[in-house]
DNA sequence: TTATGCGATGTTTACGCAAACATCGGTGTC
DNA sequence: GACACCGATGTTTGCGTAAACATCGCATAA
């Protein structure tokens, strides 16, 4: 294997200790000393104080600049009571999905004046949740965001730390937290009728994992969709959000006779299906039309451009921060669900029947 | 002038600022009364020490879960000097590198204790850069990692706060910092070689972004590669990471007559060139093979599936969070650029060329 | 002139925690 | 029995900051 490259940079000092020597910071107190003043008085031009006269103020800043000063959050904090950040926990940055909302979260924080910090959880079990509820009682957090399933802050070894205002989103909570989510039902439909108006006598699924609420949301609404329009539903295939899973299912559904059209609950299986159809000589959206969901931003390159559901995960990211902090400032834990439109793009994945067969 | 001061003595945090009346917390002393014991036993409790007797212990347990007590960070922070959070900056995170990095320095720093705070840059742009830089100086974190071109360090403006420790990855400063990289130049040369094997007269190259340090490495390692075996370069066409630039740059290579095999920055860029080249009929790996550099999951489900150079992010977010909390422990730091081994991982989209035409 | 007001700055204090030091009973040793 | 020792717990102190309050001096009003 590759040898790391490592050149040396200066030699490592002699002893020291883990946390041990922490080089005195230089404080108020240091900065006041050199400008002749007092350390409230460093405080005030810190601050922005308007009541400091500009002779007086040039000076402090001369000394914060000569002696680097930087303020002390810490001691900020234990005096403000608020860090100005928000914690965010959540599974796995491998969904899209979660990327796109962190994403938005932090630019929405940070417009905000608020920083973000991550908590992930390594595995969606009970005692990883609950131990990252746990660090996240002790965290540097003014707030935070779960980006979960929330089935699994279900149990009474999970709590929320209390006292702290939280958001939820991707999940059925609204009962008890605040909620925001994309509508999924509605973005379903619209997937499901497109195809249905198409001319389609019915929708097959490809499913996301069982313990996904999102997925769960939209294989009911598929199924609701079907049903109020007086169609039968096929049974749904289930995949676990990837692409390799996508494809696996698609070699099945290429050879089910009745199947024309397929409704996926992500883009990426949208990806590995589209792979199958076309290895198993089913063209698209000749023999079967594909609808998927999120719209990732390769949608548009697959082959063929993939015809899906449009999710506005920036709004969500900006609900998300402006009702955490909302509730941060009132002090009031709310409750409900907040729904984030979707939109179908209709791209070449999608036609009617071929009823010549 | 008519200076509009406000009568008032007070500035202008008067009335229900964001801040405004916050609950008072749950402190030590608090559960100390309750348990009938002194703060500092509380403290000893709280922080696992060992000699404290079962039965007091268990009296003060039962009276922080009573009151709901946390622990508070802050004035933890300023006691103990350190946050055991670290900062990450980053321009984006619509980049499959940049989230895996990510993501595998969160779960790095969280198996080290250490949590994960977030600084987005919009743009990239020295005043982001220097905005970002302030409110680092400020962020209630340890040390950072800093995932971007560094030449928008390298200003005068634009300092590190001294005395903080920080790691960069996706740079070429490894003569001011401690850099970790992918290998970009082992990997292109394992592309460029593969497809010169097999038969190529020479490789075209799909580049990224100017702008980024990786495009840089790895068309400059292309090139040094073709010129190596002795074979022109042919100029190389630019696209900015997207599945859409590369479907614009493929329509472009899919008629250039001598391009029988071309080498893309990325693996989204080579998404969109494979439909380019689909959709103006050339085919895969027989007219034109491609390989990519990434490999993300969805690569194995291109049409065909994609060969590509496989970054190992998890490595690289591993070295960064140890390198950072080396520097943090020894207080030095460090210089010279580590490099991870990338991997060629060969699917369906290379080929000899088609001679007989 | 003296009183008054107010702007600029200094002094005190408390935030919550934990290290350092102090105390207080009991035990073992001679 | 006096003393040293030790383990369990209490008391004091200070981390860096900023609110609250105090002071000082100058300008204007009476």
């Amino acid at each position: 294997m590759a040898e790391p490259v490592d050149s040396e940079g200066s030699p490592s000092p002699p002893a020291a200790g883990p946390a041990a020597r922490r080089v005195r910071r230089v404080s108020m107190a240091d900065v006041a000393r050199l400008a002749g003043v007092s350390s409230q008085t460093v405080s005030r031009v810190s601050n922005g104080h308007p009541t400091v006269v500009e002779a007086t103020r040039l000076q402090v800043l001369a000394a914060m600049k000569e002696l680097g000063y930087r303020p002390n959050s810490a001691a900020r904090a234990l005096k403000s009571g608020e860090f100005r950040t928000l914690g965010v926990i959540l599974f796995t940055l491998s969904t899209t999905g979660n990327v796109r909302t962190l994403e938005a979260i932090a630019s929405s924080a940070a417009h905000e004046g608020y920083a973000v910090t991550l908590l992930p959880v390594a595995a969606p079990t009970q005692d990883e949740v609950r131990g990252a509820f746990t660090r996240l009682g002790e965290l540097a957090v003014d707030a935070f965001i779960v980006i979960m399933e929330v089935h699994l802050l279900d149990t009474a070894t999970v709590s929320l730390p209390p006292g702290v205002q939280v958001v939820v989103a991707d999940s059925d909570a609204g009962d008890r937290y605040s909620v925001v989510d994309t509508d999924q039902a509605g973005g379903t439909r619209e997937a499901v009728r497109h195809l249905l108006d198409l001319g389609h006598r019915t929708v097959w699924h490809l499913a996301g994992p069982k313990e996904s609420f999102a997925a769960q949301r939209r294989a009911d609404a598929w199924r609701a969709t079907l049903t109020e329009a007086g169609r039968e539903s096929p049974p749904p295939v289930r995949g676990d959000w990837s692409a390799e899973s996508g494809y696996r299912a698609g070699l099945r559904l290429a050879d089910e006779p009745g199947c024309t059209a397929v409704f996926t609950a992500n883009d990426q299986m949208a990806l590995g299906l589209l792979h199958a159809l076309h290895e198993k000589g089913r063209a698209v959206p000749e023999d079967i039309s594909v609808v998927g969901f999120d719209d990732i931003p390769e949608a548009a390159s697959f082959i063929p451009p993939l015809t899906t559901i449009h999710q506005d995960f920036a709004q969500v990211g900006r609900l998300l921060v402006e009702g955490v902090l909302r509730q941060l400032r009132t002090d009031a834990p709310e409750r409900g669900t907040t729904l984030v439109p979707t939109r179908l793009v209709i791209r070449s994945t999608t036609a009617p029947p071929n009823t010549g067969s």
